[in-house]
RNA sequence: GCCCCGCUAGCUCAGUGGAUAGAGCAUCUGUCUUCUAAACAGAGGGUCGGGGGUUCGAAUCCCUCGCGGGGCACCA
């Protein structure tokens, strides 16, 4: 039963078709919710699907269909539709549902999607040259939450911060605090946040001898220094939104091991590195019209050399089986590059997943790093909560620019959809403390055939829905799909909680003690379920609002 | 010029090629002496950006045009 209904009804399907002589390939059948009330829980369109194949009217193939599938455990009944194949969940499986669920403990949902594949999530990797703002944001919470799914899901996850550390920014990162040190202006193109002018300071306190030395000496030594502090403080926002990750890699650690040499090494074996105007290339070996540059003319890598042996790092030295990359839009000409040097590699381009998200904008205006002038992750989370900017950031797919009204943001009030949820969890929570107050004595085990009223029944259909919620979003690395399955979830405990309030014998509490038990249990289920839901989220399920 | 994302209710957004396109907010109308009203019940609100095409069937796939955003570095 821990696996979805959804893909045993699917299974049966399958099954049935071929009980009608269907040979070879079997055309997808289009299982899904049935999205009319009244018709079912799952619907197929099997009948209009093989009507060609069969050379037999749609109808008459949903009829035999319907008459044939047998789902195991008798969880759902099939009815025959003009061409369709409906499917209702029967009331005695879902009761068994709610029990099944009730003493799981939280692992509802869980499936070994992963067969413990190893892979790597890089995400959030900023330029380390200034605080996180709103648009680093997203890209935080949504790589922590495809880790939150991915480990739910059988997967061993590592999750990644890449700290850039050796490219241009960085260097002027290192030369703009060398020039708040000397009292001056950073110079053209660098930062000139107050924040430099402190870093500036820090390093003068716990670099002694700093301002004696010349700027080729110094600048190494403060850019390190800086991008430590940066890190420190980048940790401790990220933190604020329960996010952690298991490791910062320092691109610095890639230059000591001779990876990005080795990678162009191999590349010039393969014809893919060329020289021209100075400078080493990569590229197909007869096409120049893609060609980036990897060293320049004047012999310092580009951020691309650097890529090219991390690369060989994660898939060879680190050996894992594949790479997710979550990354800003604006990055997004970057991935076929990257997928080709996968392949030039001599890797499975399929190994390298890049999940890209659209922007944040600020209504206000753009925001500019490098000017000083922006709000900050840590800013906005002091205005509306971690809670929120978790829910607010993963409710959206990643495909939607979020223009961010900042008005709307910080008004803490019954339109921010996260203590929608939250309230169902803490009711449910309550209940469970009301009940023992109530009856001393509870009985042991639930008697779940006592669970017979429709808005019980559709909380525990909530509930018979959250693996396939699970299995799409993971496969789909789609998170956005958990807010909006929780916020049917907490609907449905909220009418059956609010059913007592019609009428007092259909509290959760009551005089019968077996029927309280069962009630409880119901509450216990789905309260399981949506703090796992939550718990994917990064957002907290508190016991009492 | 080329590439990517978006265009769905007044607003913000969901929507694996299936049946009558959904939710939240906002607006309007009801519901608390009894387990939490941060809740519940109901109403109104739509040329799914325009136009072609494929299909038994298109918001969804293809072509094209328009609008908005982002990217086309020896920046990352």
């Amino acid at each position: 039963m821990s696996g979805g209904v959804r893909d045993q009804i699917q299974q049966a399907l399958v099954d049935a078709v071929r009980g009608l002589g269907v040979e070879g390939d079997i055309p997808d059948l289009e299982l899904g919710r049935a999205k009319v009330a009244g018709r079912g829980d799952y619907a197929s369109s099997a009948g209009l699907k093989l009507a060609r194949q069969l050379r037999q009217d749609p109808k008459a193939i949903a009829v035999r269909v319907a008459e044939t599938v047998t789902v195991p455990e008798g969880a759902a009944s099939a009815q025959a539709d003009n061409g369709y194949v409906n499917f209702r969940l029967t009331d005695g499986w879902l009761r068994r549902l709610v029990a099944h669920v009730a003493s799981g403990a939280g692992r509802y949902g869980a499936r070994d999607l992963g067969r413990a594949e190893r892979l790597q999530v890089e995400f959030g990797s900023v330029n380390p040259t200034g605080p996180l703002h709103i648009g680093h944001g997203r890209g935080v919470t949504l790589g922590d939450s495809i880790c939150r799914l991915l480990t739910f899901t059988g997967h061993q996850v590592q999750r990644e911060y890449y700290v850039n550390s050796d490219n241009t920014q960085t260097r002027r990162f290192g030369a703009s605090v060398y020039a708040r040190l000397h009292g001056v202006e950073p110079p053209e193109g660098g930062y000139t946040g107050d924040y430099v002018k402190e870093l500036a300071e820090m390093a003068r306190h716990d670099l002694p001898g700093i301002g004696d030395l010349p700027e080729e000496e110094a600048e190494p030594k403060l850019r390190m220094y800086a991008i430590d502090r940066m890190v420190d403080r980048i940790k401790a926002t990220v933190a604020r939104v329960n996010v952690r990750y298991d490791e910062w890699y320092y691109e610095n650690r890639l230059w000591e091991s001779g990876l990005p040499q080795a990678a162009i090494d191999r590349l010039r074996e393969s014809g893919n590195i060329k020289e021209r105007e100075g400078a080493l290339w990569f590229g197909e070996p007869d096409d120049e019209e893609e060609d980036r540059v990897v060293i320049r003319a004047n012999g310092q890598p580009t951020y691309f050399a650097s890529d090219l042996g991390y690369l060989l790092n994660r898939f060879e030295q680190r050996g894992f089986n594949r790479v997710v990359e979550v990354w800003a839009a604006d990055h997004h000409g970057y991935v076929p590059r990257m997928k080709s040097a996968v392949a030039a590699l001599g890797f499975d381009e399929q190994k390298l997943v890049v999940i890209l998200h659209q922007m944040v904008n600020l209504k206000e205006g753009k925001m500019s790093k490098r000017a000083g002038r922006f709000v900050t992750l840590d800013e906005l989370i002091d205005r509306v909560g971690s809670d929120a900017v978790r829910y607010f950031y993963l409710l959206r797919s990643p495909d939607t620019t979020i223009e961010f009204d900042l008005e709307l943001a910080v008004t803490q009030g019954n339109e921010n959809p996260v203590y929608y949820a939250q309230y169902a969890h803490a009711r449910l929570t309550n209940v469970e403390g009301a009940a023992k107050e109530r009856h001393s004595q509870l009985p042991e085990n639930a008697n779940v055939g006592l669970l017979t009223q429709p808005w019980e029944l559709d909380v525990a259909r909530q509930l018979a829905f959250w693996p396939d919620v699970i299995e799409d979003a993971t496969l789909l690395l789609e998170p956005h799909r958990i807010p909006y399955y929780v916020h049917d979830l907490a609907t449905a405990v909220h009418r059956f909680y609010h059913a007592g309030n019609a009428q007092s014998d259909h509290r959760v509490v009551v005089d019968d003690v077996a029927l309280t038990r069962a009630r409880l249990e119901l509450c216990r289920a789905a309260r399981h379920t949506l703090k796992t839901a939550l718990d994917l989220m990064g957002v907290s399920a508190p016991e009492r609002m």
